[in-house]
DNA sequence: TATGGCATGTAAACGGTTACATGATTAG
DNA sequence: CTAATCATGTAACCGTTTACATGCCATA
């Protein structure tokens, strides 16, 4: 249930509508957990329903907006240091790359060619983040930094493993 | 669809019945793409029904093989060469690691510092893999080496983040 | 006054997990 | 004979995605 928890953890930051919460997933969560319209809405209902949050102000067009409770706090600060993170990364682009042998020689070296460029595309994607985030100190931004360097050291090593990958093919 | 496609690619390799397609999953998918018992006979009945595979033998206590068809061999290369791997890789470790201001900054490094733990001794399982894989010169073998050595160094990548990020917590 | 952005909500479908349920065959 | 392994199948539940549906408010 990391949804509920990605919630929590927005709203540690401040109280929030759905539709600010909606902006706050695609802009820095994205990467990470992303989330959609109706899973947001429908988790923060639930959420009020056990307490972990409550509707702090209404506004205009029906907005309400939903503060993290004492128990809500409790509860994210329990998830972060209690609970196991799941290891399980299901991956399709490498699941292709077992059956690579299915393909010619120079498709496969395509398939790993194609997915080197994917990757420093992601890599562009991920520097224009970090310059964005140059010069914001809050919370969220010092550790979506540490996150971020996550991501770019990951894709560097991602794109040298699908280079060596290429070359091992003939 | 994915796992229609990582079952269509065990079979590639011979025919084999839910029993086997299982164990196959568990030694050298568990770490890409994993399978339960259910969801297998499930995908076997609705690609039989697709015509992308059929039965080829029949044995003692019910058991089926499945052979791969023309067209599920057709599906297969499709699926590698045309379709786009998804890029979203979601993973509630990182989640956590943008909610860190919530927990004292012990916690926080106390965290990080057992993420690494946690890869270190995956890397050692991967290790213990590649030692099983040598001499093994099977098509599935390999590229399940390529795979591998994909863990391999994004592991050695994550564990070196997790050590920078925790000294970054002061 | 019309467009774009703000704002919430519901429903169907899909894929994956967990649990239940059953029974045949083989090896010790 | 009995335990382990082989072997298949179904059902309930949960989280995610996609699509549908509606309406208010500000500004150009």
């Amino acid at each position: 249930m990391s949804l509920r928890h990605a919630v929590l953890g927005l709203l540690s930051e401040g109280p929030a509508s759905g539709y600010d919460l909606l902006k706050m997933f695609d802009i820095s969560l994205s990467n990470v957990w992303p989330a959609t319209q109706s899973q947001l809405y429908a988790e923060l209902g639930k959420l009020a329903d056990a307490g972990l949050v409550d509707v702090s102000a209404e506004g205009p067009r029906g907005r309400k907006e939903y503060a993290i409770t004492e128990e809500g706090l409790a509860e994210l600060r329990r998830w972060i240091t209690e609970v196991e993170p799941t290891r399980v990364l299901r991956s399709d682009m490498l699941l292709r790359v077992f059956f690579l042998a299915q393909v010619s020689p120079e498709q496969a070296r395509a398939y790993l060619g194609h997915q080197a460029d994917r990757v420093r595309k992601q890599l562009e994607h991920l520097e224009g983040i970090r310059e964005f985030l140059e010069n914001r100190h809050d919370n969220l931004s010092e550790y979506g930094r540490m996150t971020l360097e996550y991501g770019l050291r990951l894709g560097k090593a991602q794109v040298e493993w699908a280079e060596w990958a290429e070359g091992q093919i003939r």
